[in-house]
DNA sequence: TATGAATGAGGGTTCATTCAT
DNA sequence: TATGAATGAACCCTCATTCAT
């Protein structure tokens, strides 16, 4: 397994910050191999390609990141708390790593369709444990029965998603993660005055 | 004013189609100049160079899209409906013409910071009304007066953008349109059961 | 003849000024077009293309040169005096038209060999003047009998080329005229100590 | 150092016979690379830009040429023998190389005033060692001591020049380096009959 | 495994010239 | 004569990928 050879991570790190500092488009294969300290040609060795190398920096990367999600939340009692969980987690993880954060948000989306379907993939499993909330959350009866789960789990993670970009955009100059209760709330809640 | 000139809607037109065709990358000017049925010089008698063309592109398109908006919701009696109407003619608008649905949700998302700067400066008087929306319900007594109207902005934008999205990328197969209750159901309402 | 209507010395006289000031790759026909007031396409009406413009700007120019040239050097009594008369003649008119020495000493040099056959020819009545000097100085018993008539013209001729270049070089700052008697002495008695 | 490399010499070699065959502005990167059997990409890697290229092979040529004379001159007794050797240096190194001599006579000089520049400073230390010549003759008593040594030396430079110049344009079809002592003799001794 | 020199396809842009009016 | 919008050929340079060592 190629993954567990040390120059196989050595290069995905590289990766992440030469995108970072550079953009999608000016992140040239030598430049990857130059912060890795491998020969351009080494690459070749643990990727098929340049899309394979950015691909597999969403796997590792996002991989974690849905790992540390789906360990945070499966300890929690009920859906509600689940999902602010999710959130915080959510918030938190791209909080802590600004490269990251910009390679997911902003520089990853620059690929073509293609690249992004695979990226979808990686993204799979995430969906998988909204989706799963969801259901929780209206078996337990805290969340409306006649939701539409496909819908909910699009509001739930566009809502994250443009949320952080946002945060990006501006810098990363206010704190992302102590909106977290906030848009629980909203999500939970919604826009409307409680009925009594 | 070069806008009143055929050639320039011309070659706007053509770029649309050639960018939702051939994707955002292999879109190459001489490309969108034969389609359009020009020269590739007259391209530059219209546009100062490539990522004017597609600046362009987006001003044209997304103003059209946004009065389009502004407009309906203009004469709504509430907040409430004013929103269902936003959710719905976001959705119709990009439903009718399945190439701009392409370029917006996939294709110009490809460009470099720098051009997503400038698309995003279109976009704001979209955001904008959003956000009037959000102040009138308040004032209205139907929203929460404890929202953090930012906040809603990114939920529903987000909202809305990620639902669209996933409707380009399933290949626009379903009624994109027919989900505009629901997903406003689920931004005044939220998950949660109804407290009586 | 197209040379007595007003727009032919009206576009030649703007390629000069557009030539001195912008060089001679940025000297765009459109650009003389324009500093002429008339339209890109009325250029074609008076001349055959580009490279006419250009040979009929140093056939214009130095035809002026040459024949203040002759004229003032007609009526000196000695080969000597002429000689130096034509010197100054050659300093002062180019010193006296700054656009026109950058023209002739720089930019019109940067034209293929074809454009500078043609020129050439226009010179060429100037060197004829030299070689007349030179032959009247030797039947005067001025002039050493043994001379080498090309080769003299050539060292006269290559020597005040040098000199007004590397003034224009030097970016005319220093007064050019004024060499006039020395490089006369040193065309007339070399470097070497005169024999008793 | 890449000028040991051999694939430098290569392509300034290439580049030589490519100027002079098709002319400055007719020489595309593409046909020095093929001519100097690389690739096109090649070519930047020893070379910044094309402006590099020509810059280069005026770097290399001229410094031969001019080593060659600063050698020849050293250990010449007097100013004049000197300046007789630096002349026949001069023509016969030029004659000798048929392409070079069209390339630094004709091709380089339409290059734009920035590259100008450039190549004027790899001829300085030629023009010094036309300056030293003249300073020596003066205080050896052999030249006279009131010369103008910068504008000396533009003659004596402009004389070569002019007739090497000329001599390539008439396609080379006559003896340059036999015109040494005669070109020689006009610079010391100039065009009037010799005072007894 | 590792290297890094070499490859060569691909595209945005300029500008001299034309021609319908 | 005069216009100026339209044309389209031409070229430098980058960079993902290969392969001899």
């Amino acid at each position: 397994m190629k993954k567990n050879k040390p120059k196989y991570m050595q290069i995905i790190e590289a990766a992440v910050e030469v995108i970072a500092e550079n953009g999608y488009h000016a992140s040239q294969v030598s430049k990857i191999a130059k912060k890795a300290g491998v020969a351009d040609g080494t690459i070749y060795l643990y990727f098929k390609n340049k899309e394979d190398i950015l691909v597999s920096v969403f796997n590792e990367k996002m991989g974690q990141f849905i790992d540390q999600i789906v360990y945070s939340t499966s300890d929690r009692q009920d859906a509600n708390e689940k999902l602010l969980t999710l959130i915080t987690m959510h918030f938190r993880q791209l909080a802590s790593d600004h490269h990251l954060a910009v390679v997911t948000q902003l520089e990853l989306r620059q690929s073509n369709k293609q690249l992004r379907m695979k990226i979808n993939e990686v993204l799979k499993p995430y969906l998988v444990v909204i989706d799963n909330i969801i259901r929780e959350g209206i078996k337990e009866g805290i969340f409306r029965d006649d939701l539409n789960i496909p819908l909910v789990r699009q509001m739930i993670f566009g809502t994250l998603d443009e949320t952080v970009t946002n945060w990006v955009m501006k810098d990363q100059k206010y704190d992302l993660v102590g909106q977290s209760p906030d848009v629980h709330a909203l999500i939970t809640n919604g826009l409307s005055v409680k009925k009594r």
